[in-house]
DNA sequence: TCATTACAAGTGTGATCACAAATCAAAAAT
DNA sequence: ATTTTTGATTTGTGATCACACTTGTAATGA
């Protein structure tokens, strides 16, 4: 026992010094690409290999090819016949099925929420809309992570108050499709003369305050349709402009 | 120019003695896996160990360990705390919250693929209708599994036809969780009285040749409500049963 | 007799190795 | 100069091993 522990005592330290030991390597791993990915820090059509995020992510190629198996399945990334895997490309096709996608969900979703919300957590999400405000009013610099996260906050927020287990891993996995759209959308938003996101929260915020399932559905759809339909207009405007060039 | 010619032909040749090369190991477990649990051959709360497993499939513990993290993402399995793996058991608030996503998303599913289909391919669904005549014709073993394939392909050749590529896999995940439930209340049917299963599916057949969406989306309900309706009565009065006594 | 402890078997996790297939680059032949 | 071929590198896949943790059981204690 005692040689055994001599052997071990590196890994020993290590553990102490990493005293999170509850969550395995390859959940972490797993949440990192998540992260990315619904960030849309990766470029659509971008191949990405196991050693290299195993390098990147300074861990060993196990974890890495277990996070890509199961993001495979997610259909957040995907798998060519070279057995390779990629961030999936941008199709006009694509988009317009994932967009159909999310308001059929997430529309549902958030009915539900409406009528099985207390006032405690529609406050909860009303507050949320000040950090809005205060990141808009200090917008020297464009912050787009932090715009994208509190996005995603926002509105899980309220899916999760769906009460649905089974609606709620849906929902993360279209965020997960859509995340490399969406970044791009944003962005190029940002550019293009500011849209005023927290107008759009703040009526959804409203129509759940008076319960109103069908006003937050339209809210919803309305917000979450807009990157999107930015998104098609450009990618045909620059098909168009390629086509007269 | 021939000489590459005669070259590929031998890979040509080679494909085609062994045309299952391209699958890897780990897709045929996950498949086989999937394939599985859809037919319910694993009990609810029963679980399930790696090595068991790759004992089971003849292979290492490597593809399935894939296969089962793959599986869990899709919530078609759940991890426990001690790491260990199990099918999901059954609950009341589950299965209602299985059945109200599948009306939601099959039910948008079959809606678009009624405008969609072309006379040519309702004609194949209704050519699968007189599989069922003939296994209820010579119905002298009663056998759940032929019938549980059957209505598989039955609706995934209609859901294919919708032509989304987003929601058939979330179909496909809906029915991974909900195939432990459904393969009890087969079983039961098959017991508790002959309910014609053909007859739902008539009705849907009819109304995808008249491209009637709303009529198609009403008979899919009313055909995938059924085996989740008999079995919350069967649990609610099992669970009547088991207070009286 | 019952509870606690110590030991043993089993299980998941991560790392490493071996191998085959694919990719790429340079060299050779036409 | 272009194409083909050959060799080296990279990459995914599967197997095996070492370790940590849990679980189950037998031995020891009160």
């Amino acid at each position: 026992m005692q040689k055994t522990a001599v052997v071990k005592s590196n890994d020993h330290i290590a553990a102490q010094l990493a005293p999170v030991g509850r969550e395995t390597v390859q959940d972490r791993v797993y949440l990192e690409l998540r992260r990315a990915l619904i960030g849309g820090l990766f470029e659509p059509s971008q191949v990405l290999t196991i050693r290299g995020l195993a390098d990147a992510l300074m861990t060993s190629t196990m974890p890495v090819r277990e996070a890509l198996g199961r993001l495979i399945t997610e259909k957040a990334l995907e798998a060519l016949p070279n057995r390779s895997v990629r961030v999936p490309p941008i199709t006009l096709e694509r988009m317009d099925d994932l967009l159909r996608a999310r308001i059929l969900i997430e529309g549902e979703a958030i009915a539900l929420a409406a009528t099985r919300m207390s006032p405690r957590q529609v406050s909860v999400i009303e507050s949320m809309l000040s950090e809005w405000d205060e990141m808009r009013a200090l917008k020297l610099k464009k912050d787009v992570d932090r715009e994208v996260t509190l996005n995603q906050s926002f509105h899980f927020e309220i899916y999760r108050a769906c009460g649905s287990a089974v609606l709620i891993p849906m929902i993360e996995s279209l965020w997960l499709q859509s995340g490399p759209c969406i970044r791009v959308a944003i962005y190029a938003f940002s550019e293009a003369g500011e849209v005023d996101t927290a107008h759009f929260h703040r009526r959804i915020v409203g129509a759940l305050a008076v319960q109103d399932a069908a006003a937050a559905r339209e809210a919803l759809i309305a917000d979450i349709s807009r990157p999107f339909n930015f998104l098609r207009n450009k990618l045909q405007s620059e098909a168009a402009s390629k086509g007269t060039s």
